[in-house]
DNA sequence: ATTATAATTGCAAACGATTTGCAGGCATGG
DNA sequence: CCATGCCTGCAAATCGTTTGCAATTATAAT
């Protein structure tokens, strides 16, 4: 294909997910290619979920292919980069984990706008060990967003 | 058609969603026809959320057309008589509001199996107040779903 | 550097859940 | 009992996502 012009090699801050990125595909000795490094690109630029339309789109349509990007999310996903979200759309919504260690939060999504707060407490993951007692569950994860009406939107 | 034979009209114990379904659906005009009473009779006899497909199979092939459940299933969530879970995979899933007020209640997931088990309590309830009032947001809903590894599937 | 090899990509077709257009069939009010 | 309009079945259309395949590319070995 040859036309992706990756080439910002150079920029000045910390390029953490990119590092993490070329560590983690070296040790599955996967391809650091071209549009895995655009997608953490789009990914880090951007601070709430991404659809993978809404990457394709900002990567522009010649860049790369949406198959790709499908792809490229699975593997992101497996190497613990890329976190994935439902927001009840049935469109899957992925957001770059930030840090090497527990990122895990919510959001609270307007179901008039679609604008997306991040939420920083995770309230559940206390309540998971009574769970797990009571019903003898064990690896206990969840998923939790909240719906309501901002404030512009009321 | 003419093939609905909802002819168990004289059980014993109280039918109450069905009572519920025949009012609100005259409150809004609508048909109490076969399909809707035969999918809420399904719906009864489940404890645990069933998907379009799955209440197909319940009802047989011939009683009814898969587009027939989706319609209705529209239908009854706007009506309150069904509420419908997500649990990651892409399918939807409905289950029966018991009682007149809120039955609100999540499940944890077995990620080997399937198993679901109804979680009673409803933790973020409370917890929706002060995220109300930190982010301004009205109408708070939520969704939360538990996944696990049940004790068989250890 | 050059090459060999396996991983990756683009494209298009396949897929599965869900939606919808339409013509005929029924429940309900009058 | 009739007319009206809601519902249904069927099939085709949508939409997000996956996959087969041949061509391309990153990487390690030479």
């Amino acid at each position: 294909m040859g036309k992706h012009r990756h080439d910002d090699h150079s920029h000045g801050h910390t390029d953490v997910p990119l590092d993490a990125l070329k560590d983690k595909l070296r040790a599955g000795s996967r391809k650091i290619t071209g549009p895995r490094q655009a997608i953490l690109d789009v990914l880090r630029r951007e601070s709430h979920p991404l659809t993978n339309r809404e990457i394709l789109q900002h990567l522009g349509h010649e860049e790369c292919d949406l198959a790709t990007i499908y792809r490229s999310m699975h593997l992101l996903g497996a190497l613990g980069l890329v976190r994935k979200y439902d927001f009840g759309d049935g469109i899957a919504r992925f957001e770059l984990v930030r840090g090497d260690d527990e990122t895990h939060h919510h959001h609270l999504i307007c179901t008039a706008c679609a604008t997306v707060v991040e939420i920083d407490e995770c309230f559940p993951t206390a309540l998971e060990q009574t769970i797990a007692a009571q019903s003898g569950f064990s690896k206990l994860t969840h998923k939790l967003e909240f719906f309501g009406v901002c404030p512009k939107c009321q």
